[in-house]
Order: structure tokens, then sequence, then C-alpha cells
RNA sequence: AUCCGGCGGAGUGUGUCCC
């Protein structure tokens, strides 16, 4: 049983879960860290739906299961799930309230996540981390910042947020400030620094960074590739990509939006149709290509194929047909949608007021539930 | 034998003055 526990859990993260699966059901007497284990290995690779039936059939629970199925629920978009979870749970530590935080800080939920914590009966440097981060993420960076100097301790991940919190506010250099004052940096620390220049258009810094990285994994590589993209630069980046020790779909998809969005369909499709497997993002990045290119009926092809459409798949369908002033089909697209944003109903009210239908614009306008 | 079942950090696709 000492073994299988072991077994299970190694599956798990290797992401084999039906091994998992496999050794959990052929140990007879199965302890509560057993049924732990492999709630764990379901969670961690993303089966919800496992992972609830394995909760549900666990005979007791302890803080470590709730507090697993607290964030799988929330890592999965069922937040009022977790919040349940959270509710029901007979007693919380520190992790099961970090857990519910950081499920706010996640959504964005500024107020949620502060009066989470305000109510802990003690915060961490995790706790701190979550409420940094959903500050600068909403914009508050100046608060963000005085949490950071009222942390009663910083490690590398908290420096590396404060970090990423600069750069995601186009703030390179404040970001290289917080960079330099680090007492240590590693690998992802130097990638987000090398984000931050790549965000905000500094190839040569961003160049220079790459180059002075004593360790770069596949991210590193891939935020370079972005640096060339965003700059223009596609020879360099497929210079990048071409010398890269290791590409993953991520990668790949960078490559074919770059060209994609140039017009450059050529090159997108030679890239795609040599990729090993597609997901979404591929299929999206090779439909606008399409789009930009007038391509309409090819764009369609690319969005039938897509297994699991999301909204950013159909509204880039949509502008699809509107930006080709297929109006009609663009509105009968519109109208047959699960779903629409605020993406999609701008997308729709433009169509029609760039082509000179103010009334029909109106009328759409007019028909958005809520109007933000 | 420091770590070794639950919580925090970096990369890809959609609209938004002008261009």
């Amino acid at each position: 049983t000492y073994l299988s526990n072991l077994v299970i859990q190694m599956y798990g993260k290797c992401g084999s879960v039906e091994n998992s699966k496999k050794v959990f059901d052929s140990i007879h007497s199965k302890s509560i860290y057993t049924w732990g284990l492999l709630l764990i290995a379901y969670t961690s690779n993303g089966y919800i739906t496992q992972a609830i039936q394995v909760f549900d059939s666990m005979p007791e629970h302890d803080l470590f299961s709730w507090t697993a199925m607290l964030a799988a629920y929330a890592k999965s978009g069922y937040l009022q799930q977790a919040k349940r979870t959270f509710d029901q749970m007979k007693e919380r530590d520190i992790v099961s309230w970090n857990a519910m935080l950081t499920a706010y800080s996640n959504y964005q939920l500024l107020k949620e996540a502060k009066n989470t914590f305000d109510m802990m009966p003690e915060h961490n440097i995790i706790s701190w981390s979550a409420m940094l981060i959903v500050y600068a993420q909403s914009g508050y960076l100046f608060e963000a910042r005085d949490i950071f100097d009222r942390m009663p301790e910083r490690d590398l991940v908290s420096w590396t947020v404060m970090l990423v919190s600069y750069s995601e506010n186009l703030k390179p250099h404040e970001a290289k400030f917080i960079f330099d004052q680090m007492p240590e940096q590693d690998v992802v620390s130097w990638t987000a620094m090398l984000a931050a220049y790549t965000h905000t258009g500094h190839v040569e810094q961003a160049r220079h960074v790459f180059d002075s990285m004593r360790e770069r994994n596949l991210i590193s590589w891939t935020t370079m590739l972005l640096a060339c993209t965003n700059a223009g630069n596609l020879d360099q980046a497929q210079g990048i990509f071409d010398s890269m020790p290791e590409r993953d779909i991520v990668s790949w998809n960078a490559l074919i939006a770059a060209y994609a969005e140039r017009g450059q369909l050529d090159h997108a499709k030679r890239l795609f149709s040599s990729m090993a497997r597609w997901d979404r993002v591929s299929c999206t990045a090779i439909l606008r290509g399409f789009a930009i290119s007038g391509a309409i009926e090819e764009a369609k092809v690319a969005f039938d194929s897509m297994q699991e459409k999301d909204l950013v798949a159909w509204n880039s369908m949509l502008l699809a047909y509107a930006r080709n002033n297929y109006l009609g089909e663009a509105e009968a697209f519109f109208l047959v949608m699960p779903d629409r944003d605020v993406v999609s109903w701008t997308v729709m009210i433009s169509a029609y007021a760039i082509n000179g239908q103010p009334a029909s614009a109106r009328r759409v306008f007019d028909s958005m539930p809520e109007q933000d």
C-alpha cells in the first residue's frame, strides 16, 4: 500500500490518471490518504467530473480533500461551487482560506478577495501575494506596491509577482527596478523580465535579457519569439523558432498567429499543416489568417473543424463575416451563438455602423441585455 | 535523509479613437 500510494501519485504527476485509477482500484484497504491521492491526480489534471465523483465516494473528508475540491472547482470555472464547498467545511486552516482567497483573486473579484483576506484568522506570504495580484490586475498599482512594501516577508515568488504587476501595467522600467533589487532570480523571474520588455515593444532590451539568461526554457524561448513578432520581425521570429531546443503547441501557435495576423497565409498554413496536433488556439489563429485574407469559406472550414469552440472562436468567426461585409451571415451567425459577450456585441454593432446602416446598428444595440 | 497528499509567480488565438 505504501508503494501503491506512491505509484498513484507518480502517475497523477505524469498526467496518467487512468493508471492512477487502476492502481487505486487494486488496493484493498484504502486509507483517506489514498483517496486523497486519487483526488489530486484528477484535480491537478483538470478532470473535474471524476474529481467530484471521487470526492463524493470518499468515506470521509479531511482538510486536504476539502481544500483540493474547493480549488478544483475554482480552477474549472465553478466559483459558486467553490464557495459552497468552502462554506460547508467544518474546519479551515490557512491553506483552505488561501485557496478561497486565490480563487477570488483569479476571478479578479477584488471586493470578495479583500473580504476574505480580512476575515482570515492569519495571513502568510501566499495570502499577501494573492492580494497583491488582485490589486495589480484591477489596475491599483499603488495599492499593490503598498501591499508589497507591507508584507512581513518576501520570497522569490512575491518579488516576481511585483515585477509582473509592473509588467502587466506596462511599466518595464519599474519592473526592471524590482528585478535588480530581487535578492535572487530564477528562470521564471528572468522570463517575466523578458516579457515586460516584450509587451512594451522593447525588442533590444528583450534580446539583451534573453542573451543574458543562464537558463532558458520553452516559455523563455516563446517569449523571445513574441518579442520579435511584436516588432514585426517575422524572419527573426522564425529564426528563434528554428533554433528552439524544443517546441510545444504554444510556441507553434505563437508563430502561426503572427503570420496569420500579417496575412502571410502561406507561412501560416505551412506551419499549421506541420503541427502534430491542433487546439482551438491554432484553429482560431489560422481562421483569423483566412479572414484577414478574405478567404471566408476557408475561415468557416477552420471554425467547423474545431472540436471545442469557445467564445473567442465564435467571436473570431463573427468578425470574419463582419469584416468581409457578409452582414447577413454575420447576423445569422450572431443569432445562433451559444454565448455573447461585449466583444460579440461590439463586432456586430460596429459592422452595421461601418456599413452605413445606423438603424440596424441601433436595433442590435437596443437588443443588448445590459449596455456596458 | 532538506523536500516528498491541499493554496501563490513567467509564454500562444477575438472587438474597442487614430493609424
